[in-house]
DNA sequence: CCGCCGCCATGACATGGATCAAAGAATAAA
DNA sequence: TTTATTCTTTGATCCATGTCATGGCGGCGG
């Protein structure tokens, strides 16, 4: 969730761990592979000029805190590689991963003045960052931007019901099968191919995600391997034997 | 979920079921009551004039269908009095209820153009409708709604990942005091008193937008009641005997 | 190369909430 | 007012998934 399909992305470079460095004098949306998915898509290259020119680009490794739930939103984010994961948590430490943002997705709005949720690194991630305050004052000046933005936020509330129907409503079997189809269905978007599908994040991360278990998730992994639904590659991929079959499994029907 | 505040409110008169009437020549806005909730709050008076202009409204008797899953996404609409559900269906009929809206809430966003789930009345209700082709027109014509309707959608994305940790993560105990809770902090932000919360909504749909079985809603009802946390009033209204319990009980605290 | 540590899989068992069933309440219809 | 009809509550039972515990595998540091 609030992730948003809006990006450009470049090579990533030898950036240390959290350091970042203004993009420099290179335009470096012009290298973005990404940027077709987003905002940057619908913008002329008066529009793109400007917003590469407040933004800076960051790495971090794997497991990092990108920030916290509560913490001042200053920053919007946008993935240009590796995977993210967006949480809140229960006091007790339960917790719900509201979304894994994908290379092109945008992350970091916030409702007041502090960011809702937790944001962390799940593989080795490069970032754009962008200043809360120069981005909305871009936004005040590109109603298009502003537009853009906002249709892409509705997509968001609309993955939101689906993931709404998912998790007050499907089983385990069915989350699972709508997690891979998800992924595919990613991939896809962003140009991948869809059935070797990659799965960076653990089986933690998979349950909080779908509000199971581990062991659910891993026993529920088995079964469809056993049933011929699916098979596990190397390198985290899931292979899916039967599309058609997947996607009846992730409805019920 | 997609209800975003964004409303006028006039006096319901005597319009029959689904009969909309032109807005007429007064000024319809002017007698809102809920209007500082919503877009209409940043408007200026030529902006709320123009979209005054393109609206009408209409009432339903409880149990209508406003729209259905699949629809054609022609018309926004905005609940000026009662109560409208919209909820999310899997082939077996399994429901998911992804959103409750109340006087002052907007919904009927889509994403291609069809609807994405089935609004339906839950009481007698009044809408204001939007051609959405004309609304999105004032969308581009005035930037400063479009903001508006993007910080509103924003906080709907709050919203909904605060639903997915409910529904992820919470025990059923925890889920019906966040309900009660959240809708006292609706009516709060509507001005009407917190304590005795109305609930105008069946234990099958308060089950269907919290991922529970009707029977568990009232067994819970009766267990809280039990141990006075709350109590059980005339016409669908619940008192809250505690509120910080009721705000602990909710996360698990 | 070995040993540690985190992740994953699997088994045994427990349980919260679902399901099935049926009796009150409330509401609408006659 | 009486009778249907629908909604709510409550009880008895079941089961999908959680919990607890253990072993294996793989990667990484020493």
């Amino acid at each position: 969730m609030t992730h948003i399909d809006f990006a450009y992305s470049r090579d990533p470079n030898g950036q240390t761990n959290g350091k970042t460095d203004p993009a420099g004098e290179i335009h470096p949306c012009s290298a973005c592979t990404v940027r077709t998915l987003t905002v940057c898509a619908a913008l002329e290259a008066e529009e793109l000029r400007r917003l590469a020119e407040i933004l800076q680009t960051t790495r971090f490794d794997a497991g990092h805190t990108v920030f916290g739930e509560g913490d001042p939103a200053e920053t919007l984010y946008n993935v240009t590689s590796g995977t993210v994961k967006v949480y809140k948590l229960l006091p007790d430490g339960r917790r719900q991963i509201t979304g894994f943002l994908l290379p092109g997705d945008f992350f970091g709005l916030s409702v007041n003045d502090s960011y809702a949720y937790t944001a962390e690194t799940v593989t080795p991630v490069s970032l754009c960052r962008f200043p809360r305050r120069r981005m909305e004052a871009l936004l005040d000046e590109f109603p298009k931007m502003q537009r853009r933005l906002f249709s892409m936020a509705s997509n968001e509330l609309a993955a939101a019901q689906d993931q709404m129907l998912l998790l007050g409503r499907k089983t385990a079997k069915e989350k699972i099968c709508s997690f891979l189809l998800l992924l595919s269905q990613r991939a896809s978007r962003r140009g991948h191919k869809t059935n070797p599908v990659h799965v960076p994040m653990s089986r933690a991360d998979i349950a909080d995600y779908l509000g199971l278990t581990t062991e659910t998730v891993s026993r529920t992994f088995t079964q469809l391997k056993t049933s011929r639904v699916i098979s596990l590659l190397e390198g985290n991929k899931v292979q899916i034997q039967d599309m058609d079959d997947l996607l009846d499994l992730a409805e019920g029907a």
